[in-house]
DNA sequence: TCATCCCATTTATCCTACAAATTAAATTAT
DNA sequence: ATAATTTAATTTGTAGGATAAATGGGATGA
């Protein structure tokens, strides 16, 4: 057992073996694992690799644990498996685009949710965070009104998924404000002279009109600023293809590939 | 050094601690951090804890280690980072339900970037994928032939972190589409007698014709299958509230929050 | 019956030792 | 003197044991 020629650890493995124990064991939520040295003598490992894994299990929320009660299994949250231990400073330029480009796009995807699930009352918060927010210039909102406005928005689709998304990227909107202000100012100013300046009055406005079409438009040109942002500061360089798809360019392969579609979740070469 | 009256662990805050010299001494990826004794010796904790820790970081894989060449700072991506140790059969159905709205969502928000970007060269790998695309019944098609299409459509907003997405909620949708088989074969069913069935080569024609607002409404039409089984699947569930924003019913409140816009990074209350 | 105390169990932390890998230095061979 | 080989040193990887802290449960006593 003192082997490492693999590129995995041993580490790797109990990690996996762990999940796997899970799996075939058919835990849910709520139940009891293993104790470490249970787990260490299971896998014919010391409890020090055991500990490890199970380190990295606590970290991302699958497990929780507290001395004598042992460990119990729990609902795991994909979001919110990674607001620990993330920070914006350790992302590079492009991350940082693409995940602004991402959050733009999401909320753009999630109009018709809005317009489905919506309720008057729901309204009636909008409006009240409307007519607390401040406005400092152009359309830089204070953060807190930005945010809440925006909060207010994704809880009205009923998927807490979007909402923990909206936590977690949270600092990064919070970090690229900061670091890029100087990008922004002139792009806003310039919508400003056209009149392309959309507030949250006046998307609430939409909202209020049931203006589904019109909703839509004032989303985008809200995100204007972003988008144009982004394209400027990407500037020229090149898109970057995915090496899954480069690696099909033969229609040989592709549709060898298409043929069997069950084969995938054991094809690697597609990861 | 033996207390643990706390809720955090050592280990979490040895976990933080490490982010913060990376942070603190302005570290990018490529250059190496100090070794594990090192690190121990400066946070006067074990070397095990330590390890616990860097353990983690490793498994997001902001941090890489070799034997005796020490351990490097890697450029970190926010979703590669969840690639390991993650199943679908740990999410609970609401988080399974979410993800795919989430998905929906985010693609039904990328149109526009999608015909911003595309090239000719695009248009034709579309259409190869289109013509070896294996359609089996209704509008389910081959895993590989759905998964191709939709990662070209990704590809081309040039945005590598959708497409990150992309791939790890893969599992994720083979795993929903196994499971709920008998859920969507009847919604597909009426969407067929209806004549909405929506397949690549529709939309592949509105890209052709460069008709943006119909590419938008057959891209609709495609996801419609899911969008009615996450609604019959939901039921009646009510929708639940964010934390954060049921603790600011208090216009006075919330007032006081949005005046102090940059208190936030260290308001709690909110998180 | 109930309150209190003690014990067993399990995680949390620390310590020491050795193995494996790999870089760097030293030594030997040509 | 240069190249090849061997040796040494360093750092992560793994093992095993020991103690501390927390806590659930049982024993004890009023």
């Amino acid at each position: 057992m003192r082997k490492q020629l693999l590129t995995t650890t041993l580490v790797d493995q109990v990690h996996e073996q762990i999940m796997d124990y899970i799996k075939e064991n058919k835990l849910v939520p709520g139940n009891s694992l293993p104790n470490e040295v249970q787990f260490a003598e299971m896998l014919g490992t010391s409890r020090n690799v055991v500990r490890e894994a199970l380190s990295r299990l606590k970290m991302i929320g699958l497990i929780e644990s507290r001395t004598r009660r042992g460990m119990i299994l729990k609902e795991f949250s994909i979001f919110d498996s990674l607001k620990n231990g993330f920070d914006p400073i350790f992302l590079g330029e492009n991350s940082l685009l693409d995940l602004l480009g991402f959050r733009v796009s999401l909320e753009l995807g999630i109009s018709d949710d809005i317009f489905q699930n919506m309720t008057e009352e729901d309204i009636n918060e909008l409006e009240e965070i409307v007519r607390f927010g401040v406005m400092l210039k152009n359309n830089e909102y204070a953060l807190g009104s930005e945010y809440y406005f925006h909060a207010k928005l994704y809880e009205i689709t009923g998927n807490q998924t979007i909402a923990q998304f909206q936590k977690l990227i949270r600092p990064i909107m919070v970090y690229i404000k900061d670091n890029f202000k100087a990008y922004f100012e002139p792009i806003n100013l310039e919508l400003k002279n056209k009149g392309l300046i959309v507030t949250h009055a006046d998307i609430l406005k939409c909202i209020k009109e049931r203006n589904l079409a019109e909703f839509k438009n004032k989303l985008e040109n809200h995100f204007l600023v972003y988008k144009i942002f982004i394209r400027e500061k990407r500037g020229t360089s090149k898109r970057i293809r995915t090496e899954q798809y480069l690696s099909l360019k033969s229609p040989a392969l592709m549709k060898d590939k298409f043929f069997h579609p069950n084969d995938f979740s054991s094809d690697n070469s597609l990861d």
